[in-house]
DNA sequence: TTCCAGGGGTAGA
DNA sequence: TCTACCCATGGA
């Protein structure tokens, strides 16, 4: 723990994980890590992301790879951390990298299908997420309705305008619920949210009013059908987005059916037959049961 | 100019 | 439950 040239504090803490996994090909499994405040370093293999810190201020971690179970994670603020700040950046990266999750019954149903096969092998499975939910509601609702790349300058834009500057990495951090409601909607409008701007907004203000905690989805006491009622009840997530955030909390049950997806199990599964149809899709991925999401993702679709 | 993109909400049947 | 329509925005 130190104070490096430029006066910012650092420290390395080591965490360790249940299940073996390769980073590198976890934060490649989907496009997540492109999304700012997360920052991969293909070089150095190496993943970072900036957050505002419930003590005021900012920190950064980044993660590198130390054993296949072992995690080096270098914390980074402009002074040193106390308790409940590190504990809020260690608990996150945690969560962002599922270090407490297991695979073990998705690698036992991908044994008896051969184009899983692969994905038992190599430990697959593991699909990045944001440190915080709120994160991943927003960045979700960006999704919608969209080419990536404009999903990807949204989120930039939301940080760059309302993000805080977290001073030892010069990165924005995503911003908070507070400084997105305060914003309103036509700033985010502005900002080229288009017709999200204001369900965002009322999301924003929900979350300020204290209306909605999103981390009480993340709790296991609630069944998934629960959690995907309370998903789908909040403004601009439907059913594409209640299962992409599902599979974020680690919930495989619900298929996030977007255009990527008809098109990949369109060609792959039926022929590139026109007139599928979404029902078709789901019973297609019935036999899979609370694997489904997981199943689509690392289907080896080349085969 | 028109169409569509890793959809959602609403009205009407 | 299903369908039709609108919702901004930018790139092809």
């Amino acid at each position: 723990m130190l104070y490096s040239k430029h006066m910012h504090w650092s420290e390395v803490h080591v965490l360790e994980g249940t299940e073996p996994f390769a980073l590198k090909e976890f934060v490649n499994a989907h496009g997540w890590r492109s999304l700012a405040p997360f920052h991969w370093d293909a070089g150095d293999s190496c993943l970072s992301h900036v957050r505002a810190l419930p003590g005021g201020g900012s920190g950064a971690w980044h993660v590198t790879q130390a054993a296949p179970t072992e995690w080096r994670v270098t914390l980074q603020a402009a002074a040193p951390l106390c308790d409940s700040d590190r504990e809020v950046l260690l608990e996150g990266v945690r969560w962002a990298l599922r270090l407490d999750e297991s695979f073990a019954g998705f690698h036992a149903l991908c044994r008896d299908h051969a184009p899983l096969r692969r994905a038992a092998v190599q430990g697959q499975g593991r699909l990045l997420r944001s440190p915080d939910l709120w994160e991943d509601l927003v960045k979700t609702l960006c999704t919608t309705c969209t080419t990536w790349a404009r999903t990807q300058s949204m989120v930039r834009a939301l940080c760059d305008r309302w993000g805080e500057l977290e001073l030892a990495t010069e990165r924005r951090t995503f911003p908070t619920p507070v400084a997105l409601a305060a914003a309103g909607p036509h700033e985010l409008r502005a900002a080229g949210l288009g017709y999200r701007a204001d369900t965002l907004y009322r999301l924003a203000e929900r979350l300020v009013s204290g209306e909605l905690d999103p981390n009480t989805l993340r709790s296991s006491d609630i069944s998934t059908d629960a959690v995907r009622r309370a998903l789908i009840a909040l403004p601009g997530i439907g059913p594409y987005a209640a299962g992409n955030l599902l599979m974020l909390l680690g919930r495989y049950d619900h298929l996030a059916i977007d255009s990527w997806l008809r098109r990949v199990v369109r060609e792959g599964w039926f022929s590139d037959r026109t007139d599928l149809t979404d029902a078709e899709i789901e019973r297609a991925f019935q036999p899979f049961g609370s694997w489904k999401a997981l199943v689509y993702w690392f289907w080896d679709w080349s085969r």
